[in-house]
DNA sequence: ACTATATTTGGTTAAACATGCAAATAACCA
DNA sequence: TGGTTATTTGCATGTTTAACCAAATATAGT
C-alpha cells in the first residue's frame, strides 16, 4: 500500500468508525426520521448520560455524517447525507445472510 | 431503547467496526476484485505480519462478511456479500461532502 | 447581575483493539 | 518419518474507546 492508497483506507475507515456504535447507529436513525433534532430529545432516546451523547455526536459530526446549528440555548443536529439508509440496507444483507448461515448450521 | 432495537443496533455495530480499519478495507477491496486469494496473498498486499492479517480475516469472517475454505495448506477468502461497493460508494459521498466543506472554509 | 437550562469539556477508569514475535497446527513433499 | 510452508493462536505491550461525574461555557429569563 502507497501513501495515497493507505490515506483512502484511512479516510473511509474513519467514516466506518464512526458508524460502528449502537449508540451513534440510534442517533443517525433518529435523525434520518427528524430532519433537525436537539441534544435533549436525542439524549432521551439514547438513554446514556448527556455528556455521553454529546461526544457521540461529536464523532459523527467529526466523521462529516452530522452538522449542528445553535438556536438559542439549544444545538440541533441533522444529517448531513442521504444514502445512510441504502448503506443500511447492505449492512442488514450482511447480518441476514449470516443469520441463515446460522440457522443452517443448527438445522 | 427497548430490548430488541438494542440489539439490532449491536448487530448493525458490529459488522460496520469490523469494516471500520484501513487494512480491512483494502482486503475487501482486494477480495472484490479478485474473488477468492489466500492469506499469503492477502498479506502482501496489506504489508502486515500475517499473524495481523490474518486476525483481520477472522473480524471480517466474524462479522459474517467473508468466509473461508481450505485447500491444501492454503486457505483462501472471498467476499460473502455483494452490495459492498455501494457502501463504499456512500462513505465516499460522506468523505466528499466534508472535503467541499473544508474546501469553502479555506476559501 | 443572578439563576436556571442546554451543551460541551476535563479527568478518571475499565474494557477493547492492534501489532509483532514466537510457538502451535496442519498439510505437503521427499 | 523428517523437513518445509501456510496459517492460526498465545502472549506482552501500547493505543484507543466508552462511560460517568463534575466542572466549565453559553444563553435565556427575571
Amino acid at each position: 500500500m502507497n501513501r495515497a492508497e493507505k490515506a483512502k483506507y484511512e479516510t473511509r475507515a474513519k467514516v466506518l468508525k464512526a458508524l460502528a456504535h449502537p449508540a451513534r447507529l440510534k442517533l443517525v436513525d433518529v435523525l434520518a426520521e427528524h430532519d433537525e433534532v436537539c441534544v435533549c430529545d436525542l439524549t432521551d432516546a439514547i438513554g446514556s448520560d448527556m455528556s455521553t451523547v454529546s461526544r457521540h455526536l461529536a464523532q459523527l459530526k467529526n466523521a462529516g455524517i452530522v452538522e449542528s446549528e445553535k438556536h438559542g440555548q439549544m444545538v440541533f443536529y441533522r444529517l448531513r447525507v442521504k444514502c445512510l439508509t441504502s448503506l443500511f440496507g447492505c449492512i442488514e444483507s450482511v447480518v441476514k445472510c449470516q443469520a441463515d448461515d446460522q440457522l443452517k448450521v443448527l438445522s
